[in-house]
DNA sequence: CCAAGGCCTGAATG
DNA sequence: ACATTCAGGCCTT
């Protein structure tokens, strides 16, 4: 039976966070960097390889996280419906490279895509009769040509694929110093990796990063932040410039609190849902 | 600082 | 069938 402090694993997985996660009856399966995590149907998470994982964010105080968010009738209504729900902590290169790709696309190409990456760069591995493929480390895909990552039909975004991974072996992207500095600090580097605007960037700190202020404002937040909250988030224009989502973050944070990336994981759940979207 | 246009791709729409 | 649109943005002009 679940109570108000177990995880929703079907719903967490199905909800734009990650991608390269397989049911097999009531188990999923994951690739997560260097590691395969199972969850069974009561929602235990294991490394399949034995390695020490957090993904489940266990240090999170969810009571009061969602006691923080709570605060107008519509995230209520979300968290209500979708109790359980929870935001991972993902390995930070896979995370970087899945929202990379994510820019223009969507959950069934995203996914499409990251599976022909790990099939083409990731290491195979064969565990209770069943064939993965880990994703691939940053050298080999810093090492790939342009034209290979191609063929994982990522279009425009290789080369912003392929300068990605290569920072991140060159250490001017370094995960364990983002995972350390606050979220403004950890932006702004962030976004110098070609591919990597605001909004792909608040989806990386947030579900790998640490970073729970983070609010990653796509188009659906957007439609979510005029439909209900209109009053509290006026926005003017079509698009977004990159300074009008900033004041938006700031006015976002003031509001729903140091745990707002919760209060969007919800609304952007429960958006979906009403819109009847698809997912895994 | 803002607005507009282009961009790989493939599933969905007409 | 075939053309066009659109999808969880980003970059350049």
């Amino acid at each position: 039976m679940k109570n108000k402090f177990s995880i929703d694993t079907d719903n967490s997985i199905n909800s734009g966070q990650v991608f390269l996660w397989e049911k097999d009856g009531t188990d999923w399966y994951g690739i997560n960097g260097q590691d395969i995590l199972k969850i069974n149907k009561n929602g235990i998470v294991k490394s399949v390889l034995n390695s020490k994982t957090n993904f489940f964010r266990k240090n999170d105080n969810i009571q009061e996280i969602i006691e923080s968010i709570s605060k107008d009738k519509t995230v209520k209504k979300a968290i209500k419906k979708y109790e359980g729900l929870k935001i991972f902590r993902q390995d930070p290169f896979q995370c970087m490279i899945s929202f990379i790709i994510s820019s223009n696309s969507n959950i069934q190409k995203i996914k499409n895509s990251l599976e022909k990456i790990t099939e083409k760069f990731g290491t195979q591995v064969k565990i209770q009769n069943k064939e993965f493929f880990l994703f691939p480390k940053p050298e080999k895909i810093a090492n790939a040509s342009i034209d290979e990552i191609k063929t994982c039909g990522v279009g425009y975004r290789a080369p912003f694929i392929k300068q990605a991974a290569k920072m991140v072996v060159l250490k001017k992207i370094d995960f364990k110093y983002l995972e350390k500095c606050n979220y403004h600090e950890a932006k702004k580097n962030i976004c110098l990796v070609p591919g990597i605007g605001n909004k792909v960037a608040d989806c990386i700190m947030l579900f790998s990063l640490n970073k729970l202020d983070a609010f990653p404002l796509d188009t659906w937040m957007i439609k979510i932040l005029e439909k209900y909250y209109s009053k509290e988030f006026k926005i003017e224009t079509k698009t977004i410039t990159q300074k009008q989502y900033e004041l938006l973050h700031e006015k976002i944070v003031i509001y729903f609190g140091p745990y707002c990336g919760y209060a969007q994981q919800f609304l952007f759940k429960m958006e979906r849902e009403n819109y009847d979207k698809k997912w895994l």
